[in-house]
DNA sequence: TTATCATATGAACAAATGCTCATATATTAA
DNA sequence: TTAATATATGAGCATTTGTTCATATGATAA
């Protein structure tokens, strides 16, 4: 049992079946960047608060303060959600005074959503 | 400073600035268990393997071996995030002697992938 | 049976995450 | 200016997560 971790990945190069599978996959794959725009994009909604916050939003612009009512979570905890939505551009705000009133960006997150909910009601 | 905390969560029920609105948002809501499925979804296309691996199967099936070549990680890194997608439904497996193929289950996550990748190009 | 290949699974651990608390910023009104 | 309201932000912490390693299971061939 000598060297066991050199081995495994040496097993692990050797086990490639179907070679041209991976090259067609390799070849078909998105760019790093696509990818972690992707998956930010995918994480951002795998949060039960935050795809919340979405499907409220989908109804009508609300402020961080009804927000924190409606989840029932702290308001400094709806901000730092949605400084995660704003910065993945799938929440935008707009001032009234002292008062954030946030609404979707555009509506990919309610198409998403749709489809989401299409395959989990299968 | 006595009772922060009770302070501080008084003060949040006192900050409904629009009652209508949470009310609203509470009628529309998703029921808990739709949100647990949705953000359950969204949150496993939300790791880049896991999302690399669905791209991949948009294409053709590949088996597990091939994936762990494809993604540069481990055979049993890829069966445990394979679980995970076929316990959620988005992909499926074929056995062919010792060897699973695995495939989407539906085309709702190539949907998902399309849209999600319209807003990031945005 | 035994040996081998392909995959699955449980434990463990480092890294990431979501919340709370404390504090800062921005706007408005007095 | 000062005070009050609404939101933002940084630090800290408990929980979750993705991976590796070791081991187990299942299928095939000898």
């Amino acid at each position: 049992m000598n060297k066991p971790i050199a081995t495994y990945n040496e097993l692990c190069q050797c086990r490639i079946i179907h070679e041209d599978r991976v090259n067609h996959a390799r070849q078909a794959a998105l760019d790093n960047a696509e990818v972690d725009n992707l998956s930010a994009l995918f994480k951002a909604m795998g949060d039960p608060s935050r795809l919340k916050i979405l499907w409220a939003l989908i109804q009508e612009e609300m402020c961080v303060c009804d927000l924190a009512a409606y989840l029932g979570i702290s308001e400094s905890a709806v901000s730092h959600q949605l400084r995660l939505l704003r910065q993945l551009q799938l929440v935008t705000s707009r001032r009234e005074g002292p008062v954030l009133y946030y609404r979707l960006n555009d509506d990919h997150v309610s198409k998403l959503l749709t489809i989401a909910l299409e395959h989990s009601r299968e």
